[in-house]
DNA sequence: CGCTTAGTTGAGTTCGTTCAACGACTGTGG
DNA sequence: CCACAGTCGTTGAACGAACTCAACTAAGCG
């Protein structure tokens, strides 16, 4: 298993965030900058593979994903595992457990990771200072509501060749508005996490993915995904999209 | 189709609220008292079966359910209809609506329901005035962001059987704690609810309905669902419960 | 009285699962 | 350097869960 390194020696100011120049982020203004900044506490960087919250924990902390690829996941007692979003740069994680109580789900990371990091008792603060931050925090929560709203309707209502395409179509979409991609277009994960994302299993995912090969929208390939068609899997799942809102950055 | 009353004449005041005395809800100070009773600008009562929001619409309003059953949910282009959520008193619909852009979803009635009627413009009066009850709101869509964690651990990962028990045994919890049952445990679906908060079909549905049926879990009866074994039915599904937290009460 | 909605049941089919075996590749220890 | 185990992906065959189609009851309503 891969551990976390803590670099709260060194941390990225948020005015020179990499991320927030993007044009799919919120311009912030410079008070808002200036409070971010300052309630941010450090950096932490996780290898691939890691655990960067469990089920059940009262995580101290609140992260925001400044770079890579992870998971979030709930399993039942007996080891079926359901993936229940991915989690990418810009993303909070560590919410709930920081406003409900204790975290129900786990999160994992697929590629190395950088979450900037966040003391929990410290989120009254910018509700208290900073409402235009808090409504962004709700903000934030009621998109991740609306993406779980998809894959309800996704894993409730399509069948499996039109879910793998929605799932690809989706991570290629956000992917691509945080500019994740160069010219290879690799979704880093395998076969196994597309199973538990979808409800099914792994070997006729493997069939079903297959067959987005055989018509060239997609490429298997070295643990991962290769997106060759965006469009035509939006497609074949029948999907319109994401949107093309702004989003907040804390 | 049914159609919706506005009764904004008369409006219950938020300190006599019938709902808030409940163990359920948290206790609001004098002064958050004081302004959500100047945030809410009346009541709407609508008949059962009517549709409150439609998927698309950029509603003026947010709500509170004061009273009765309703659920949310997404189609598809062709028609397959996904259950997402069930609403019920003390939720909030509409946020999305209000905060993220248009409603991606649509909510419909199952009994008749009483709706507090908020201003969408002024929920940034809330923010600014009353950090305690923005992040109230936050707990909110956290809390539900759970609750659809959950569905789609369960729609992914149990089997037909399971998953009807797991939703039974949820709205059950749901409504127990809301003091909506009287001597007669009584859910207000028919079974096409059931089936497409399942991903199932209909036949199907019936078919696993009447096991547990047989178990003597449940009972089916004009149009709705009795239970009779509440921790059987969560034995069934392997499911945990719902956790004893109080929430707040916008 | 017919019309609609909700629920029931059986038969046959399809989609997705489980079991099982195998190839390619990676990392590890001898 | 090779042997070995471990992960990831692939494929075939048999099975089973859930689907579709279809027909039918019962209740409610104009």
């Amino acid at each position: 298993m891969a551990t976390a390194r803590a670099t709260h020696a060194y941390k990225t100011p948020c005015e020179l965030c990499p991320l927030r120049p993007l044009p799919h982020f919120r311009d912030f203004t410079r008070d808002e900058l200036e409070f971010v900044s300052w309630f941010k506490k450090g950096e932490l960087a996780v290898d691939a593979g890691a655990t960067v919250l469990v089920e059940g924990a009262h995580s101290a902390h609140l992260y925001t994903v400044l770079a890579g690829w992870g998971f979030r996941y709930k399993s039942l007692e007996d080891g079926r595992r359901q993936i229940l979003n991915y989690v990418m740069p810009g993303d909070l994680i560590g919410l709930q457990g920081t406003i409900v109580g204790e975290m129900q789900h786990s999160v994992e990371t697929l590629s190395p990771v950088v979450l900037c990091v966040f003391e929990r008792d410290e989120l009254m603060t910018l509700y208290n200072k900073h409402p235009s931050l808090a409504l962004d925090i709700t903000w934030i929560a009621a998109q991740e509501e609306r993406m779980l709203d998809e894959h309800l309707l996704s894993i409730g209502r399509r069948n499996a060749l039109e879910r793998a395409a929605y799932l690809i179509a989706f991570l290629f979409e956000r992917g691509k508005r945080l500019d994740l991609f160069n010219d290879r277009k690799f979704i880093p994960v395998t076969q196994q996490h597309i199973a538990d994302t979808l409800g099914l299993s792994i070997v006729h995912t493997n069939k079903t993915l297959k067959k987005l090969a055989e018509r060239k929208l997609i490429r298997w390939q070295e643990r991962g995904c290769e997106v060759l068609d965006g469009e035509g899997l939006k497609e074949v799942a029948g999907w319109e999209g994401l949107g093309e809102t702004k989003r907040p950055l804390i």
